[in-house]
DNA sequence: TTTATTTATCGTAATATTGCGATGAATAAA
DNA sequence: TTTATTCATCGCAATATTACGATAAATAAA
């Protein structure tokens, strides 16, 4: 019965928050988003290439944050070609730095 | 053998976005962070009341954001005082910002 | 000292995540 | 059509995370 995240005592805003910084809580997708930013283009083989995991352990962390919408995957070929979602990037950003930003909102301290 | 992260294959910075990006991959824990800065002075049971969790699971997450030095917490008493660590949510507010800020270097699409 | 209050830790149960070999699906090349 | 290439999916094994009851530890109050 546990292990499981109750999501339901949390609001929308939150849940987001927490599911967006769970797509950057593993390295190879860290190394993966910038691999994307860095070329601005790429296949997954390149990937395999480039991060020293197995194919199908890039094809997992590819299909996460695919599933989160921050990249998508243009079939070239027997290829693919994954980039950036530009738009869900920006959108993103905003919602973090809002978050991270708190502190300047804030004067004192109490220990 | 597995379900380990191979974090020796990524380079320091990754692995650092990727732990700090862990502590804000729960709501749990992006609420505790809100609400210290909110309050800006906090014990621990007033989160319990605030968040919905059992006392055991709010200690845990608690000790999570302090093991990463996002917060301290001060004894006063029976009760503990809590609050976010300035220098080191400066910090991590610059390492994510130019994380997320990779878009701004970018120009083109390729898909 | 005894009792109450508050937080930490232990132990346990359950789900989630990570990693990869084997294999499948899709397209391109021969 | 056969073969090669590339990526996705399946299935499994192992570790990690989440949650909480029970209990310990620490301090304050009586």
């Amino acid at each position: 019965m546990m292990g499981i995240t109750k999501s339901e005592k949390f609001s929308e805003e939150q849940n987001l928050i927490a599911n967006i910084a769970k797509a950057f809580a593993h390295p190879a997708r860290v190394a993966i988003l910038q691999h994307l930013f860095k070329i601005d283009a790429c296949i997954c083989g390149d990937l395999v290439n480039e991060i020293g995991l197995a194919q199908p352990t890039i094809s997992q962390h590819l299909k996460e944050l695919k599933n989160l919408g921050l990249i998508k995957g243009n079939v070239e070929g027997t290829s693919v070609c994954y980039c950036i979602d530009e738009e869900v990037w920006t959108s993103t950003k905003q919602l973090f730095m809002t978050f991270l930003d708190q502190d300047s909102m804030t004067k004192s301290q109490c220990c």
